[in-house]
DNA sequence: TGGCTCCGTTCAACAATGCGGAACCCACAC
DNA sequence: GTGTGGGTTCCGCATTGTTGAACGGAGCCA
């Protein structure tokens, strides 16, 4: 729709790490569309803040960008009472903390608090997509969705192995999400990255919607000493964290009956 | 220019702290214009990412604004470069430590450490505007600008007095911002909150133009113990940061001969 | 249960809007 | 001086977005 608005969603996309600025014309043939064309559209952009003019008449990404995100977060009330309890976790094991979405079928982080051990993790960004079927934060993102949906997205991302231990078969999946609901967490070893383990957790909304899932990564070696005690944490961190966005148990067993009986 | 741009900028406005949400209705009356018209604007935004759509049929800002504001954050040279010592400032002191620039007339900030003593300073967020004649950041800011786009700038917001000792006379905020110039450093005594004192100093990248200032925020008990040591640990940082971004003295010199001839 | 209102969404016709080719200006290079 | 490549301006035409009315669903009250 919209076609205009779509164009400036386009030239958003040209603002990656690697092109932080771009030119007029560099833009239009990017885009395929005449320097006026381009003009016109650079220029409102930077009218309302998404864009902004170097001295030497390039442009980059602008401040409101900033601003804008910063109330998204203040915003995001999971992500608000998570962010302590994600220090607890840091301050207890060292190790990275993750706290992760379902935005339109993909697995989005949102947040991120680094570990403090020498051994550190460091896969992704605050704001970066990674599949879903291969990450413990993916598995319950997927495993608290309707199968369809789940089926869906699968036929638009496959599941692609990225270490030996990655599940590449659905119904091997469907038998892990499965599971994963059952018993609350799921795991990934060395399923995303050789070396690396993570254990997850869903946070609930007041409503008992799974909104978030908040995950412990972990290098193997590490990993596999303490499991258990790993295990445990997380679990009782995304409660705590689900309690207070207003979670109570009654209504998840409610959930459970009426998935039961739907 | 482009009017459905410009509306895209309108509705990013409606969507702030205290109005985390919106409905179609609601943008629609509060823009003055048709349901349909607003429909159609909030289903593309959503498109491009600007927003996503609650369960609810509302709309939210959308996570594209995080992975923007990531990328935004990451190709800021100046601020990159900054981080590590704002981190030693604050192993240093403890104080908070605050980044800004000038974007189109207005003092934004950009970054921010958290001091770690126990009477903290909170006053900012990032991105966050500020007026630019109280604080020590927006002193600095100013002073590196030609004169009559200051006056622009002070025609528009005034100078509205926020504490007893904040400058309200024109006149004596040039002489002030003159005397910022030379000696390379800016103060706050208490003229934005009371209670608070900033010492700021200027960053300029390769060409020796200021891009961005920093300061430390501190309860004023403590600032005038030791004032002359924040004073220069401020200005040492900041030398360090702009050499970093490839400043050497020497187009310094030459850029003031150049405006002391034109 | 039926009728009420409120809200999001769809549609099609009309008119304004943004599109894009060409022309202009400027800086820099050869 | 001339040529190239950048950003910017202009204007007529047709595409695009606007609009109001109509639809369908959710929730409320009698």
């Amino acid at each position: 729709m919209l076609s205009t608005v779509r164009r400036v969603g386009q030239v958003l996309e040209l603002f990656g790490m690697d092109h932080p600025e771009r030119s007029v014309s560099e833009v239009a043939s990017l885009l395929g569309i005449p320097k006026s064309t381009a003009h016109a559209l650079l220029r409102t952009m930077c009218d309302i803040g998404l864009l902004r003019r170097t001295a030497d008449r390039r442009y980059r990404l602008g401040w409101r960008i900033l601003a804008l995100s910063t109330t998204l977060l203040a915003t995001t009330q999971y992500r608000v009472e998570a962010r302590p309890v994600m220090g607890d976790l840091v301050a207890r094991f060292g190790e990275t903390v993750h706290l992760a979405t379902m935005e339109s079928g993909r697995v989005l982080y949102v947040d991120k608090l680094q570990g403090t051990r020498a051994v550190q993790v460091s896969v992704t960004g605050i704001g970066v997509e990674l599949p879903a079927h291969c990450s413990a934060v993916g598995k319950i993102l997927l495993a608290f969705q309707p199968w369809p949906e789940v089926e869906a997205l699968l036929s638009r991302t496959g599941l692609p192995p990225l270490t030996p231990n990655t599940i590449t078969d659905p119904e091997r999946l469907r038998a892990e999400l499965e599971e994963v609901r059952e018993r609350g967490y799921a795991l990934d070893i060395e399923e995303a990255v050789l070396e690396l383990c993570c254990v997850a957790a869903p946070i609930r909304d007041h409503r008992g919607e799974v909104v978030a899932a908040m995950s412990l990564s972990v290098p193997a070696y590490r990993f596999h000493r303490q499991k258990d005690e790993l295990r445990r944490a997380i679990v009782a961190a995304c409660r705590e964290v689900s309690y207070r966005l207003g979670y109570t148990a009654y209504e998840d067993t409610q959930r459970r009956r009426q998935a039961a009986s739907g």
